[in-house]
RNA sequence: GGCGGUGUAGCUCAGCUGGUCAGAGCAAGCGGCUCAUAUCCGCUGUGUCCGGGGUUCAAAUCCCUGCACCGCCA
C-alpha cells in the first residue's frame, strides 16, 4: 500500500522558535494534513535535536542539567504546535533511549560495511562550532570564522566514515531521480558539491561529552549529524523489535520518504545522509525538499508606513489560520520571499477577509434568511459543479507537486465563480418575486453554499480552524474533513445553520499600524528576547559606512582608563574619535596603525570629548575586551569596507 | 575563480518540450448590484518579456555575448 511520511528538520534546543522554524512545520503540516484528506497513510514527524557541546555549555551556564534546558525549549515547540495546531504523529527527542537505539544499530551496520576506520584528525578547533579548520580558511590570527573566537590546535583519534567512496553511486542517484532533491536547481548545486570530490567525514568526538557514545570507542561520542539524520528512521522504531512504522513508512516499496528543510542543511540532508543510508544499505528518502528564506522587508525603516514585523503581534490580533495562510500563499514555495506586515495586512484583508470570509457570510446570510437553514434539496446541475471540478484538479495536482500558493489560487477561483453565480442568479430577487418556497431558489442556493463547502474542504489543510468553522456554518460538524467530503452534494439538507461572527473581520491597516507604532513606541525598555528571526536586509547593512583609517593622533582621556582619544585620516578627512581600548592598548601602538569606523555615526561626547564615529574591534571573552581589528598597512585610510 | 539560478505590467509573480504567450492577482480608473464583512460582479490601461547579436517561416521561450542581482563551492 502507498503510504506517505513526511519530516521537519529535528530542531536544535539551542535556539528558541522563530519564524523558519514555524515556516518548515507549517509546510510539513499542510502537506500531510494533504495526504490524510486524500485517504493516504500518512505520518509526520518533527522533534528536537539535543546532543552537543554547545546545549552542554549553555545548561552549564544556567546551572542546570542539558536535559532540563532541552525540557524548556521542547515546551516552547509544544506550545508553537498547539498555537497553530500542527498535528504531527510523533515528537522525536534525540536523547531518547529509542533514538539511541536506533543511531547504534545504523552504526553497526555501516561498520559492518567497512566503511569506518580510525585515523587522526587534527586541526584548528572551535568549540562553538564543534568543527575543525583548516589554517587558510582562519584569520592570521587563527580565529574561528564563524565566531571570530581562539582555536585551538586539537589532534584525536577519530572515527572516519567513508564518504568519498560514495561520490559516485550518490551522483548516480541523482541521475536516476531527478525528484531526489527539489527545488531542481538545488540539485544542480549539489551534484555539484560532489563531483568536486567528497573527503572522508570524521564522526566521532572525544571534545564533546553530551551526546551518544561511539559504540567500541570509548570517550567518543558520536558526531552531531550522524546523530541527527538518523531520527528520520529511529522515530519509525528502526533498530528497534517494534519497527512496523519503519517497514511501513521507510522500507517499503510504495513507501513516499520527504524532507522539509531550509536551504542551509541541504547538504547534510542530500549528501552525508544519504550516504550513510547507501552505506548501510537502507532505502534513501525520496525526496529532500529544501525551501527558501524569509526575508525582511527593509525599504523603509519607517514604522508608520508598517513594516514593523512583529509575527507574534500578527498571530496575536488575527489568528494563526491568517499566519498560516499568509505564509503559504505569499512565497512561491523553494525561492526566498520578504515578509512584511504591508504584506500580511494586504492578504488579509483582499484574501481572507473580503473574499473568504465574504463570500461566506453572503452566502450563509442569504440561507439563513431564506429557509432559517440549509436548502432543502441539493443541486446537481448548474455552472459551480464544473468550476468546482476544475479547481479541484488544479489544487490537487498543485498539492501534489507542493505549488501551495497555485494550490490556493485554484481555490480562490471557486470563491470567484460562486460569487460571480450569485450575482447572475440574484438569489434576493427570487425570494422577492416568487418566495422562499421557490424551487429555483433552493437550488441556487444549494449550489452557492456547496461550493463554498468544497473550497472549506480544499482548505482545511491550510487553515483547518477556518474550515471547520465553515462547516458549522453551513449546518454540519465542525471537524477535519475527510476524502469523501471532497465530492459534489455533500451539503446536509435542511439543516439548522447557527449564526457565528464573522470569519475575518476586514482590519484597518491604518488603525493596526498606528496602534503598533504606539506599542512600539511606548516600549523604551528594552525589548523581551523574543524568539524572532533577527536578520537583516542588505539595506539595512548599506546604511553603515565602513571605511579604514589610520591613527594619526592617539592619547589617553584624561581621568579615564579605558578611552583613548584618537584623531584618525578618513581619507583626506581628519576626525576625532574616542575608543574604549585604552586598557588594551598604548597610545604608541595605536599611530600608525590601520583601522576600521563606522564614518557615519551620529557624534557622542564621552567624558567630554567629542567622538565622530567608532572603531571596530572585536569583544573577546567574558569581559568582552577589544581586539582592535587588523587592516593590511598598503590599504589606503577612507577605503570603503563592506 | 568554478558551477548554477534569476532579470516579464506600479507591486508580487505565472508562462513546460519555440507558433492565441504577452498573462494572473494586488494596486489604479470607470460602470453595475445591494444578499453580504464599504463587501461582490463587469469593463479599462500601461509592458523595448534586462541590453546586444544569432538560429528559425516563427523566440519571452533555443544558442552566443554583455550587464545586474542571488545561491552553492573554492
Amino acid at each position: 500500500m502507498k503510504t506517505f511520511y513526511a519530516t521537519t528538520p529535528i530542531y536544535y534546543v539551542n535556539d528558541l522558535p522563530h519564524i523558519g522554524h514555524i515556516y518548515t512545520t507549517v509546510v510539513t503540516d499542510v502537506v500531510t494534513r494533504f495526504r490524510r484528506l486524500s485517504g493516504e497513510p500518512t505520518r509526520f514527524l518533527t522533534g528536537t535535536d539535543e546532543h552537543g557541546q554547545n546545549i552542554e555549555k549553555a545548561a552549564a551556564a544556567q546551572g542546570i542539567p542539558p536535559l532540563a534546558l532541552a525540557d524548556r525549549v521542547v515546551e516552547r515547540y509544544h506550545q508553537l504546535y498547539r498555537t497553530f495546531e500542527i498535528r504531527n504523529d510523533d515528537f522525536i527527542r534525540t536523547t531518547e533511549a529509542r533514538h539511541r537505539r536506533g543511531v547504534e544499530a545504523l552504526i553497526a551496520r555501516i561498520a559492518a560495511a567497512g566503511d569506518f576506520y580510525t585515523a587522526k584528525h587534527e586541526g584548528w578547533y572551535c568549540s562553538s562550532c564543534e568543527a575543525f579548520y583548516t589554517e587558510k580558511e582562519l584569520d592570521p590570527e587563527k580565529r574561528c570564522p564563524v565566531h571570530a573566537t581562539a582555536t585551538a590546535w586539537e589532534s584525536e583519534e577519530n572515527v572516519f566514515f567513508r564518504l568519498s567512496k560514495y561520490a559516485g553511486p550518490l551522483l548516480e542517484h541523482y541521475e536516476r531521480h531527478p525528484e531526489f532533491v527539489r527545488p531542481e536547481s538545488r540539485l544542480a548545486e549539489v551534484a555539484s558539491f560532489v563531483r568536486g570530490g567528497l573527503n572522508d567525514l570524521s564522526v566521532s568526538r572525544s571534545k564533546v561529552r553530551w551526546g551518544i557514545p561511539f559504540p567500541g570507542h570509548p570517550g567518543h561520542v558520536v558526531y552531531v549529524w550522524l546523530d541527527a539524520l538518523a531520527n528520520y528512521i529511529t522515530a519509525l522504531g528502526f533498530g528497534s523489535p517494534e519497527d512496523r512504522f519503519y517497514r511501513e513508512f521507510w522500507d517499503h516499496p510504495e513507501a513516499e520518504r520527504v524532507h522539509f528543510i531550509g536551504k542551509d542543511i541541504l547538504r547534510f540532508h542530500a549528501v552525508y545522509w544519504p550516504a550513510f543510508l547507501l552505506s548501510a544499505g537502507l532505502p534513501l528518502p525520496t525526496t529532500v525538499w529544501a525551501h527558501g528564506w524569509w526575508l525582511r522587508d527593509a525599504k523603509k525603516v519607517s514604522k508608520s508606513v508598517g513594516n514593523v514585523v512583529r509575527p507574534d503581534a500578527l498571530v496575536a490580533e488575527f489568528g494563526p489560520d491568517a499566519f498560516r495562510y499568509f505564509l503559504m500563499r505569499e512565497m512561491a514555495f523553494g525561492q526566498d520571499a520578504s515578509f512584511s506586515d504591508e504584506a500580511f495586512l494586504t492578504r488579509y484583508n483582499a484574501d481572507l477577509a473580503n473574499d473568504l470570509g465574504n463570500t461566506v457570510s453572503r452566502v450563509a446570510a442569504l440561507c439563513r434568511q431564506s429557509f432559517g437553514g440549509t436548502p432543502r434539496e441539493v443541486c446537481t446541475d448548474n455552472e459551480i459543479v464544473g468550476a468546482f471540478g476544475d479547481a479541484e484538479a488544479e489544487w490537487r495536482a498543485a498539492m501534489t507537486a507542493c505549488q501551495f500558493a497555485r494550490a490556493l489560487e485554484a481555490v480562490w477561483r471557486l470563491l470567484t465563480a460562486v460569487n460571480g453565480y450569485v450575482v447572475a442568479k440574484e438569489p434576493w430577487k427570487i425570494r422577492k418575486q416568487e418566495g422562499a418556497d421557490s424551487a429555483r431558489l433552493h437550488r441556487v442556493l444549494s449550489a452557492s453554499a456547496e461550493g463554498v463547502r468544497l473550497a472549506a474542504v480544499m482548505l482545511s489543510p491550510f487553515v483547518p480552524f477556518t474550515s471547520r468553522r465553515i462547516f458549522e456554518t453551513f449546518g454540519m460538524m465542525a471537524a477535519d474533513p475527510t476524502a469523501s467530503d471532497l465530492a459534489w452534494g455533500r451539503l446536509p439538507v435542511s439543516a439548522p445553520m447557527p449564526e457565528l461572527p464573522a470569519l475575518f473581520p476586514r482590519a484597518d491597516a491604518a488603525a493596526y499600524f498606528q496602534k503598533e507604532t504606539a506599542m512600539t513606541e511606548s516600549a523604551a525598555s528594552p525589548a523581551p528576547a523574543a524568539p524572532e528571526d533577527d536578520r537583516i536586509a542588505i539595506e539595512d547593512f548599506q546604511r553603515v559606512r565602513l571605511r579604514t583609517a589610520k591613527v594619526l593622533v592617539a592619547e589617553r582621556v584624561p581621568k579615564s582608563n579605558k578611552l583613548m582619544r584618537l584623531e584618525v585620516d578618513l581619507g583626506g578627512e581628519r576626525r576625532q574619535i574616542v575608543a574604549g581600548i585604552a586598557a588594551q592598548y598604548a597610545p604608541e601602538q595605536l599611530v600608525g596603525r590601520n583601522v576600521v569606523v563606522v564614518a557615519n555615526l551620529k557624534p557622542a561626547k564621552l567624558m567630554g570629548v567629542e567622538s565622530n564615529g567608532m572603531v571596530l574591534a572585536a569583544s573577546v571573552g567574558e569581559a568582552g575586551a577589544p581586539v582592535l581589528l587588523d587592516v593590511p598597512a598598503d590599504v589606503p585610510p577612507g577605503s570603503k569596507v563592506k
